[in-house]
RNA sequence: GCGGUCGUAGCUCAAUUGGAUAGAGCAACAGGCUACGAACUUGUAGGUUGGGGGUUCGAGUCCCUCCGACCGCACCA
């Protein structure tokens, strides 16, 4: 929040109210240098900021912490814009809860109909990042499990950018080394079956339905070309086809899904771009690479690996592990920091990925975030997903089923350190009992409301819109309202430093929450015009907070539902 | 066996990274519309944070140890 001032009084933004209270303490305590944050407390008796300060000089002060607390409170006071900003500030247990005057909340309501969209964003931070989240393999549909990190991801990255951050948000395609050439075969096989049903599938094949349709838009493209075509010959055109039809697959689905990405990473293209030898040659040229069996090794133990990896087999074929090199390496030119999601099973690549970042001497640079699994199951029964085994259920069929907005709402609402047993069946039984509901239908009364505010107040809600006549707003509904707006920006700022976007469904459903209350306890459209046009004014800062949290989640925001 | 992640209300999950009396939703129970959308709202009940020990002003959070769940331990990708 920016420092405002109006006529009669001159309000102090947290951050400068933050420095009245540290300069109080420096004044009290001149060895010490404290560092003051206001923040929402957790329970709203308890004021409206607070600060912890006195407990961390508790052993410097040689004083108790509620001593402390109040002695420094006290100080603080002194000075007349303190003064004029806070209403109320008391020492309990230790800490400084603050209440501050109206005008101070009214201010930030103002902020929200000035600013619109962009209420909430963090100033730019000139740091370039790397987000690389979901990365399916190319040899089939998305499925549920990738839902999560589809949402999350993309959250965080949405999120981030609102923060102030240069996100770039990327996607590899695992398109190179032997499970294309399983692909290939899979889809031969399906290919001669629609011709010859006893055509025998592969052992180590892809047997999903999926590649039927693919099979046949195959035929529908060169029609019985490859029946005189041997296997050897035919499998990399048609794992070719069967690639490019699936990615584009998957690139609908997390289209249809709310997902962007600046960047879908071919692996194949970056080996034929030589960026393979690019990025071991670096290595190399840093020397911490070393030769034993007959193989290239990565000094991994360093960071704290079991033991080296190889990077080059002995037969000169280069790992996967190589492969990621060199894609880090690619991203490291492009990006200041680098973020990975990765599921559970992949924790192993995290001390790899450490060695790697010193190695490139950019230690730090590789962040790994554990996405955690997803069991599914249907009722009672637990579903065993293997692509191999043919049992998948879809990204798709659950959007068909629950929709767009109550899956990515789910999605984003869990924090991804936890792992989730995602029911099927309660999924489709509870989806009207999403959450997401509840926000959304915030968002729609509101608009009801403003709707008739156009038909009937139109003075006031123009005024509204202006930001006019917000002084009115003292009721303890709607300052409870105006406290919650206020900490979009913190709130913002939290989840893209935490990385935890499941902070962001949380909040938008508190903001319901109070609006919800507010609307309860305080009718808008009234006769008195001073009273309907701040109460407007309260109401489209809200919607607009409501939008905007919702579309950093990936959900829409109906006017009507 | 070695290593990793996790364990919070009947269920699904929070707890702003060590801070105040561990909070929400769902389910249960009891209330609230002749006014702007009741997909709403007010209240009640629900807990030894898997067990035990430790660190300190202060622990769901950090350390140790058991128990349990899941996942890794390739010159596979």
């Amino acid at each position: 929040m920016s420092p405002t001032t109006t006529e009669e009084t001159t309000l102090l933004s947290l951050d400068e109210l933050a420095a009245h209270f540290a300069a109080a303490a420096r004044a009290l305590w001149p060895q010490v240098d404290p560092v003051v944050q206001f923040e929402a407390p957790r329970r709203a008796e308890f004021g409206d900021v607070a600060t912890n300060v006195a407990f961390g000089l508790a052993r410097v002060a040689r004083k108790k912490p509620q001593e402390i607390a109040e002695a420094i409170a006290a100080r603080a006071l002194d000075h007349p814009a303190v003064r004029s900003t806070v209403a109320e500030a008391t020492a309990v247990a230790g800490f400084i809860n603050l209440r501050l005057v109206p005008a101070f909340w009214q201010d930030v309501i103002a902020a929200a109909l000035r600013e619109g969209a962009a209420f909430g964003r963090g100033t730019p931070t000139g740091e370039r990042i790397s987000l690389e989240f979901g990365s399916a393999n190319p040899t089939g549909p998305l499925v549920v499990v990738q839902g999560r990190t589809l949402s999350v991801g993309d959250t965080l990255a949405k999120t981030m950018r609102h923060a102030g951050y240069d996100v770039f948000t990327e996607w590899i395609i695992n398109d190179a080394g032997s499970q294309m050439d399983a692909l290939g075969r899979s889809l031969y096989a399906r290919y001669r079956q629609l011709f010859d049903p006893a055509y025998p599938f592969p052992e180590d094949g892809y047997p999903g339905d999926y590649l039927i349709p693919v099979a046949e838009a195959l035929r529908a493209r060169d029609g019985e070309r490859w029946l005189t075509v041997s296997i050897e010959d035919a499998t990399a055109p048609i794992a070719q086809f069967a690639r490019d039809t699936l990615v584009a697959g998957q690139q609908a689905v997390a289209h249809r899904f709310h997902v962007g990405y600046d960047l879908w990473q071919s692996e194949k293209a970056l080996h034929d771009a030589g960026a393979i030898e690019r990025g071991i040659q670096r290595l190399r040229d840093l020397g911490v690479l070393y030769e034993k069996d007959g193989a290239t090794w990565l000094r991994t133990t360093d960071a704290g690996d079991d033991e080296d990896r190889v990077v080059i087999r002995s037969d000169g074929r280069p790992t996967y592990f190589a492969n990621d090199i060199a894609y880090h390496y690619e991203k490291l030119q492009r990006a200041g920091h680098v973020v990975d999601f990765l599921g559970p099973d992949h924790h192993g690549y995290i001390k790899r990925l450490d060695a790697l970042a010193n190695a490139y001497g950019r230690p730090g640079a590789f962040e790994v975030i554990l996405v955690q699994q997803i069991t599914l199951k249907r009722g009672d029964e637990i579903l065993s997903m293997s692509k191999r085994a043919g049992t998948l259920i879809t990204l798709e069929e659950v959007i068909d089923e629950v929709g767009v907005d109550a899956a990515r709402f789910f999605f984003v609402m869990l924090s991804t350190d936890q792992p989730l047993t995602f029911d099927l069946e309660l999924a489709k039984k509870q989806s009207n009992d999403n959450p997401v509901y509840y926000v959304q239908y915030g968002h729609a009364r509101i608009a009801s409301v403003l709707r008739k505010a156009r038909a009937l107040h139109a003075d006031a809600l123009v005024a509204a819109e202006r930001g006019q006549g917000l002084a009115a707003l003292t009721d303890p509904a709607e300052l409870a309202l105006a406290r919650r707006l206020a900490d979009f920006g913190p709130t913002v700022a939290s989840v893209a430093r935490a990385r935890a976007p499941h902070r962001l469904p949380k909040y938008a459903r508190e903001v319901a929450a109070d609006f919800h209350q507010f609307y309860d306890a305080c009718r808008v459209l009234t006769d008195d015009p001073a009273t309907t046009t701040s109460r407007l004014g309260l109401c489209i800062a809200t919607k607009t907070v409501l939008a905007t949290t919702l579309a950093l989640c990936g959900v829409s925001a109906p006017d009507s539902m």
